[in-house]
RNA sequence: GCCACCCUAGCUCAGCUGGUAGAGCGACUGAUUCGUAAUCAGUAGGUCGCCGGUUCAAUCCCGGCGGGUGGCUCCA
C-alpha cells in the first residue's frame, strides 16, 4: 500500500496510508479534535473530514473556531432542513439550499404551501434527525446515471445538465434525501447544535420572475445556542429600532392609506428634523460653491423623450398627466431640469464648473411589494446636484464630491463606511454608452479621487450605470448594518442627448463632462436610517424637543414657563409639562420621548433660580444655574455634537 | 407584480371547534400638589379594513378589493 505525506499547519509531517481520512489524522492528534472536526482543508480545498486523502497534502482540520466552517455548517443545516421536509412531505421537490449571510435557506416545490405550523413540525423533525446523528455521505455519480436517478426531480436535472461534469458529487442524508451538491458537509447531523427556522417566503426558481415560484424556508444556525440567542437578540434589537415603529411612537411621520402607499407625511416633530437636515445640506451647498436651484415637479413628456427616460425609465415613472396641450410627466429625476438650466445660456469655460444643487422631489413608480417605510417610497426628495465641468477640472470635482460625502457621514456620527467603485465591462457587451476614452478618463478620475482621500474603494466590474461609472458610499450604522447612501456618478449620455456645450479657450464648442451626485440620497430614506442609527434618540441639535421643563407642583408653573421663555429666546426648542401629574410620570414620558434634557423645578430650584438637570442618558445631573445650563446645551447644539 | 402571513377601541394586543366583543395604556371627568421611569377612582370609546357569498346566525368559513409585514423580483 502506498504512503502519502501529510503536512499539518504547525509544519509537522506524518506519513500515512493513501486513502486516510482527515478524521483519522485528527483522531491521532487528539480525540477532542476529532470530535470537534467539522470539515478539513486539504491542499487548500474544502474536504469532508471523512473524505479519503489520496496524495501528499497539507491538512488543516476545521472546527467551530474557524470562520470558514460556519458556511459548511449552515450548508449542512440546509440539508438537514431538506431531509426533514422530505420525511414529512415526501412528494416535495428540491431546489437549492445554500448558506447565506445570516443562516441558510432551502427552496422547495410542492403543490400546497407551507404554513407557520408546518415550520414548527419541520423544525421538530430536524431535531429528531439531529439526534439520530445521521452521517452526511458523499457519493460519486456519473452524469448519465445522475440524470436517470433524478429524473423525477426537475430542478436537480436542470442543475445537473447545466453544471455537472461527467462525474459529480452527491450528498445523502438518511434514506430519502440525496442532493446534487459540491459539499463539503459536517460529518453527521449531531454536529449541528443550534438552529432555528425563521420564515417562509416565495422565491423564483433561479431568481427569475418568469420561472416558477418556489417556497423558500429560511433558517439560521450557529455553533452554539449562545451564539444563536445572541443573533436572535440582535434581530430583536433591530426590531426595536425599526423606524416605522419609532416613527409612530415618537410621532415623526406617517403614511396615509387614503393618500396612497409610499407617500410620506412628515409630522411636526419629523418636520423639525427634516428642516435641520435640509438646512445643513443647503448651507453646505453654498459653502462649497454650489448654486441652489428650484425646478418644477412636472414637465412635458417631450423633455423625457429627449433625456431618454420616457424610453428606458418608463417602467419606473408615474403615468403621464394629460393637459390641454400635451402629456406631462411627473419627474422621476432632477437631472434634465438642471440640464435645462445649464443649457439656458451659452457657457464659457470661464463659467465652469457649474454646480447646480437642489432638494428635488421626485416620484417613481415602485412595485407595491417593494415599498418599505421611509426606505423605499414612491415620492421622495433627493439632495441632488449636477456638476458640469471641463476635463481639466474633473478630478478636483470628484475629490470634492467624495470629501463632501465623507463630511456628511461624519456630521451625523457615522464612523464607518465602505466605498464601491462600479466600472464597466470594457465595452464587450455593448450595453454601455460612451467611448472607451470617456470610460478610462472617468474611471481613472474616480479611482484617483479615492486614492487621494485614502478611501479604499472596492472595484466592482460590470456594475456601472449604462451611462457612466460611479462611486457608491455605504455607511455602517450603530448596530453594524450597511446602508447605501451617497453616490457620485458620471454621465456621458445626457450631455450628448441635450447637446450641451461650452466655449473653450480655442473658441470652439466642446461638450462638458457631467457628474451626478446625491449625498443623503433621499431625505426620507436618510431620515429613516438616522432614526434607526440613533434608535430615536437624536442628537440635541436634531431633537424635535431639546429640553422639557418639569414643574413638580403647580406652585412652579409660572417659574417653569419663565424658564421655557428663556430657552425659547436662546433658540432652544423647549416645552413645559405643567400637567397635574407626578414628576415621576413626567420624567418617564419625557424619557420615552427621548427628550435630551429634562429640567425639574421644585420649590428649591425656584427659590435659588436654578434648574435640576436630568439628561436622558446620564440621568440626574444636579441643580445648575439657568445660564450654566444654557451654555452647556448651546455648545452641544452649535457644535452639532452627535452625543451629549 | 408574485408567494406566505396579518388587519379587532387612539395605541399595543386577547377573543376556544361560527351565536355580533374584552384587557392594558391613552382620552375625558374628579380627587390628589407629589422631588428623578407609571397616584387613585369614575366615564366615554368598536358598522372587528372594505365589498360580496355560504349560513337560521359571520370578527370567525369562502371569494374579491384595499393596506401592511417577511421574502422573491426590481432598484438607470
Amino acid at each position: 500500500m502506498s504512503h502519502i505525506e501529510i503536512t499539518l499547519p504547525d509544519g509537522s509531517k506524518q506519513s500515512v496510508a493513501a486513502g486516510t481520512r482527515p478524521i483519522d489524522i485528527a483522531r491521532g492528534i487528539s480525540p477532542r479534535l476529532a470530535d470537534a472536526a467539522l470539515a478539513a482543508k486539504v491542499n487548500g480545498e474544502m474536504f469532508d473530514v471523512t473524505r479519503p486523502i489520496e496524495q501528499d497534502a497539507t491538512l488543516q482540520i476545521l472546527t467551530a473556531r474557524d470562520p470558514e466552517s460556519l458556511e459548511v455548517y449552515r450548508h449542512s443545516a440546509a440539508h438537514l432542513l431538506a431531509a426533514a421536509v422530505l420525511e414529512l412531505y415526501p412528494e416535495t421537490q428540491l431546489g437549492i439550499g445554500p448558506p447565506i449571510e445570516n443562516g441558510f435557506y432551502y427552496d422547495f416545490d410542492r403543490p400546497t404551501s407551507f404554513t407557520p405550523d408546518d415550520l414548527e413540525k419541520i423544525e421538530k423533525k430536524m431535531w429528531e434527525i439531529q439526534a439520530r446523528a445521521l452521517p452526511y455521505e458523499r457519493v460519486l455519480t456519473s452524469k448519465e446515471e445522475g440524470l436517470k436517478k433524478y429524473s423525477e426531480a426537475w430542478m436537480k436535472c436542470q442543475l445537473i445538465e447545466e453544471k455537472a461534469g461527467e462525474v459529480f458529487t452527491e450528498y445523502t442524508l438518511g434514506p430519502r434525501f440525496i442532493d446534487f451538491c459540491r459539499g463539503p458537509h459536517v460529518p453527521d447531523t449531531s454536529k449541528i447544535k443550534a438552529f432555528k427556522l425563521l420564515s417562509i417566503a416565495g422565491a423564483y426558481w433561479k431568481g427569475d420572475e418568469h420561472n416558477k415560484q418556489l417556497q423558500r424556508i429560511y433558517g439560521t444556525a450557529f455553533f452554539s445556542a449562545k451564539e444563536l440567542d445572541a443573533y436572535l437578540k440582535q434581530v430583536e434589537e433591530a426590531k426595536k429600532r425599526d423606524h416605522r415603529k419609532l416613527g409612530k411612537e415618537l410621532d415623526l411621520f406617517s403614511i396615509q392609506e387614503l393618500a396612497g402607499p409610499g407617500l410620506i407625511f412628515f409630522h411636526p416633530k419629523g418636520g423639525i428634523i427634516r428642516k435641520q437636515l435640509e438646512d445643513w445640506m443647503r448651507d453646505q451647498y453654498l459653502k462649497r460653491g454650489y448654486s441652489l436651484v428650484y425646478t418644477p415637479h412636472v414637465a412635458r413628456i417631450d423633455l423625457w423623450k429627449t433625456s431618454g427616460h420616457a424610453n428606458f425609465y418608463a417602467a419606473n415613472m408615474f403615468t403621464p398627466i394629460k393637459l390641454d396641450d400635451a402629456d406631462y410627466q411627473l419627474k422621476p429625476m432632477n437631472c434634465p431640469f438642471h440640464i435645462l438650466i445649464y443649457a439656458d445660456r451659452q457657457r464659457s469655460y470661464r463659467d465652469l464648473p457649474v454646480r447646480l444643487g437642489e432638494l428635488g422631489t421626485v416620484y417613481r413608480y415602485e412595485r407595491s411589494g417593494v415599498l418599505n417605510g421611509l426606505f423605499r417610497v414612491r415620492g421622495f426628495t433627493q439632495d441632488d446636484a449636477h456638476i458640469f465641468c471641463t476635463p481639466d477640472q474633473i478630478e478636483n470635482e470628484v475629490v470634492d464630491c467624495l470629501q463632501f460625502a465623507i463630511d456628511t457621514l461624519a456630521a451625523y456620527g457615522f464612523e464607518k463606511y465602505d466605498a464601491e467603485l462600479s466600472t464597466w465591462d470594457g465595452g464587450t457587451s455593448g450595453k454601455y454608452d460612451g467611448t472607451p476614452e470617456q470610460w478610462a478618463m472617468a474611471e481613472g478620475a474616480l479611482q484617483r479621487a479615492c486614492d487621494k482621500l485614502k478611501v479604499a474603494a472596492k472595484t466592482i466590474p460590470d456594475e456601472a450605470a449604462f451611462y457612466g461609472p460611479k462611486i457608491d458610499v455605504k455607511l455602517v450604522d450603530a448596530i453594524g448594518r450597511k446602508w447605501q447612501l451617497s453616490t457620485v456618478q458620471f454621465d456621458f449620455t445626457l450631455p450628448r442627448r441635450f447637446g450641451l456645450e461650452y466655449i473653450a479657450e480655442d473658441g470652439k464648442a466642446h461638450q462638458p463632462l457631467m457628474v451626478h451626485r446625491a449625498l443623503y440620497g433621499s431625505i426620507e430614506r436618510f431620515f429613516g436610517i438616522l432614526i434607526e442609527h440613533y434608535a430615536g434618540a437624536f442628537p440635541v441639535w436634531l431633537a424635535p424637543i431639546q429640553a422639557i421643563v418639569l414643574p413638580i407642583t403647580d406652585r412652579q408653573t409660572e417659574y417653569a414657563r419663565a424658564i421655557q421663555k428663556q430657552l425659547d429666546d436662546a433658540g432652544i426648542r423647549a416645552t413645559v409639562d405643567d400637567r397635574n401629574e407626578k414628576v415621576n410620570l413626567k420624567i418617564r414620558e419625557a424619557q420615552m420621548q427621548k427628550i435630551p434634557y429634562m429640567l425639574v423645578v421644585g420649590d428649591r430650584e425656584q427659590e435659588n433660580g436654578l434648574v435640576a438637570v436630568r439628561n436622558r442618558k446620564h440621568a440626574d445631573q444636579g441643580a445648575k444655574s439657568i445660564a450654566g445650563f444654557l451654555a452647556e446645551i448651546k455648545a452641544l447644539i452649535d457644535s452639532k455634537a452627535v452625543s451629549e
